[in-house]
DNA sequence: ACAGTCCAATACTTCTTATCGATTTCGCCA
DNA sequence: TGGCGAAATCGATAAGAAGTATTGGACTGT
């Protein structure tokens, strides 16, 4: 039935949508009135459909009409993209996307991304850029990076945002700590030596976040020491300097050991992001196509929770 | 030139991807090899495109191929969901969208989505269903809700969560209030004298991020009053219990002022919310068309802030 | 009331082109 | 070397889009 649907039509039925004239939009799409009246009146006929309440004075648009013509337009305007965006592909000329990501987005996130990009844009370079977040995003609104992955909260208001990993936050302490033998932890009880974080300045609204979990659990947290890196973190943790919060699936350094905290469900929250001004040609690729392997994914590690979990959590 | 483009090749173009074989992609679409054939080679050379390299034993979809294969699959999809809609549409057969929302919502907001609703779907009802966010999720999980507004924070990764709306959170007293001379406020001072709040119970999550905003302010909070309701709210503020944080575009009744807090941006937000699952045939089309008019607005009403604004606000 | 205008629908012809069946070509494997 | 599998090629046929010319309604203005 709609398998000799052409793209030719969807033209139609677009700029008659838009026109609301049959003359007019046929001049637009340079065929003849009678054509172009034809073709759609054929096109209503075979699907059951009216698209058009014929009246005297030009056309009204029906309800089904507007669907139909809203997925035209969409229809057409993705395929440009497509096309433009397959040539460049083929010959070679899509520029490396430029991806910033902070040393605390854990190195399979990233790894993951690469595969899905490279699965859609075989043969597409990626520019890894490491920085903190403040250098992110302040080198994505200057157009010198194309995107990130970040830890959250960002503003979704400002960016383009989508998650794409969260896990469970740990405490990070020596295998020697009297503390290793807990199964898990109270927060309460350990908050005071928790006192190695990542640098406040480089990560400010995981910080600020970081407090307000801290205050919600009724503890207040004590920076002693800002490391930049989880190398760091963990360098500084072996070094007796305090423990420390991190991500439960980073690898571990000898002589460290992770355990969870009773009670809380805080977690480390990873998302995909750029300026909503696509400034790279594979971004709206990368939010169409891309969405589904990584929502699917979310999904198996993450069923259901209780009725209202906490909404954006952090860092490790 | 792709005017003549015909969903039927595109049929053939994401069967040919799937079995690698245009023999056995014919069969699949009921044509002779020598067809699809011949019809993938001239879209081929029309375009300029190489889809798939000819190996002897089959094919291999090439990088361009990959992306037009999956803009087949998608706009073919698209286009069945499409002619489903477009039919309940015309038979009326489309159900009502029952939509929750909490009376913190501002009417503004919901009559905005009535109106794109309406737009699209000229002639499909809408059954509001007011009441508390609590309520709202749970009705949402046990389907007797199809989608909800309401104010954030929500968990995004259990409900797919679009921004609405974003109004600055502002301080409401009696005109008659010493405070009512001054031209804004610092919360310091009159963080006391804050005392009529939402119901902690009915909005859980936005009385924990309201928490997190005093203390992160520096200041500690003191509910003695809760009200279900901005009418509520606003008589108790009249009848002296106490001041309150309201979203600044509430309608005020008379008697009554607001002063913006100096130094803060704590705003209210509201977003619209469904189960991930769709549960409604016309989710779809909300997420895919309305996303546009609504970012549009988002923008225009709040252009760019600082770095790193606050990353969820909430509540009046 | 009548001619003039605007717009969509219809009838019929022309021309394009998708499909088919048969055949060919190429590489693979026994 | 002779099957086998798969894609490309060819000529004939049939489907269907576009074009021209025309008809039919409804509004407009004199």
């Amino acid at each position: 039935m709609s398998d000799s649907l052409t793209f030719r039509l969807l033209k139609y039925i677009k700029e008659s949508a838009e026109t609301l004239n049959f003359t007019r939009a046929a001049e637009r799409v340079f065929v003849a009135q009678s054509s172009l009246s034809h073709q759609i009146g054929k096109f209503e006929s075979n699907l059951d459909l009216t698209l058009f309440e014929r009246t005297q004075n030009g056309l009204r648009l029906t309800a089904a009409g507007r669907m139909i013509a809203a997925y035209a337009e969409n229809t057409l305007k993705d395929w440009e993209q497509t096309l433009i965006m397959a040539h460049a592909v083929q010959r070679h000329q899509v520029p490396p996307l430029r991806l910033g990501f902070s040393s605390f987005v854990h190195a399979k996130v990233i790894e993951k991304f690469h595969e899905t990009y490279d699965g859609m844009f075989t043969g597409c370079a990626i520019q890894l850029i490491s920085g903190d977040p403040v250098f992110c995003l302040q080198h994505l609104d200057a157009g010198l990076l194309d995107c990130a992955i970040l830890p959250l909260p960002i503003d979704a208001n400002l960016y383009s945002v989508q998650p794409l990993s969260r896990t469970p936050l740990v405490v990070c302490m020596r295998t020697d700590d009297v503390l290793a033998e807990r199964a898990q932890l109270n927060i309460r009880e350990i908050a005071a030596r928790i006192t190695v974080f990542r640098d406040p300045e480089q990560y400010p609204s995981a910080h600020a976040r970081l407090i307000e979990m801290f205050t919600e659990a009724g503890v207040t947290l004590h920076v002693a020491c800002s490391a930049r890196t989880p190398a760091e973190i963990q360098w500084m943790v072996r070094e007796r300097y305090g423990l420390a919060l991190i991500d439960q699936l980073l690898p571990l350094e000898p002589g460290l050991v992770t355990r969870p905290l009773a009670g809380l469900s805080w977690t480390a929250d990873t998302a995909f992001i750029h300026l909503r001004k696509a400034g790279h040609v594979a971004l709206p690729f990368i939010e169409r196509f891309f969405e589904e392997s990584w929502s699917e994914s979310r999904k198996k590690k993450h069923p259901s929770k209780g009725e209202h979990p906490e909404q954006l959590q952090l860092l490790a």
